[in-house]
DNA sequence: TTTAATGCAAAAGATTTGCAACATG
DNA sequence: CATGTTGCAAATCTTTTGCATTAAA
């Protein structure tokens, strides 16, 4: 689930370079919130990127998170999911990936199928507008919930 | 796109039908409250709901639509889309579907595809949890924004 | 040194809650 | 009638904004 070492790093690259090709400076605040987000699997909201970045760079404030965090959502360099009422959270994996959605937690949990990836576009689809990426989502009880309130 | 009159009966009958047999009263306010949501295609969140149902019941407040709505999705009549920042959307549209989002507007379309209803659920997937449903979501720009942002 | 970015505080937006009045079963 | 539900107002929670100060390039 959490990224590996090379993956962090590769992640990191991709956002120096993105910054410097916009021309956007990269500021020690930026590059610690990009860091928060691109070094776990977990899918945080503002409030905990914040929190743990704060660790670093005390003097940190939740308003340049949140800026941070959805000029990199324009960038393209983090996605955003949105299964828990009115919170954003952000994803640095910006490689085509599907989800498993725990409906009693709404912990996300990450999967990776090239099947997936290519679904056929129905023609009705093709209508609607022209389809960029594709998306897969499971939905259903975690394993986790399922000991807890399945079986008590 | 907006449901067939038969269709918006149907789930009117579904509505009445699940309140009787949880014994939650069928106040004049949840019955158009759910009407208002069953009856577009539209996922409207809760302001919209508010004002379309304010004209048939001026009495109404914001906090009942939202106590409303919150209530119906926990008993499975609605499902909740969240495709804008903090605003949850709501859908009467309890059959499988799929969505297209444009990634411009944020408009939703849906579609019905037996296929996608029953996709193979990979391993690595099982081992997360229980798959109750699956969602097929394409994203990209709709006709609409196409040819607004698109060619100009 | 120039201009974008930050931090602060305050505003705005969305949603929730406590409680007395009210309506449903 | 008894109790669940409503409407109101105020609270809460998340996110955004204006502006003077600070720091990248």
């Amino acid at each position: 689930m959490e990224p590996s070492k090379e993956e962090i790093r590769a992640r990191m690259d991709l956002f120096t370079q993105a910054m410097r090709d916009s021309g956007i400076r990269l500021t020690h605040q930026r590059i610690e919130i990009f860091r928060e987000v691109a070094k776990t699997g977990e899918h945080p909201d503002a409030e905990t990127v914040f929190r743990a970045v704060r660790k670093r760079v005390p003097t940190i404030s939740l308003d340049t998170v949140y800026r941070t965090l959805w000029m990199l959502n324009d960038m393209g360099l983090v996605t955003t999911l949105s299964h828990q009422r009115g919170r954003a959270r952000f994803d640095a994996n910006t490689s085509p990936h599907h989800h498993f959605v725990c409906t009693e937690c709404c912990k996300v949990g990450d999967f990776y199928n090239e099947a997936f990836d290519h679904l056929e576009v129905p023609a009705e689809v093709s209508t609607m507008g022209d389809v960029a990426t594709t998306h897969v989502q499971f939905r259903g009880l975690c394993s986790r919930c399922r000991n807890k309130t399945g079986r008590k």
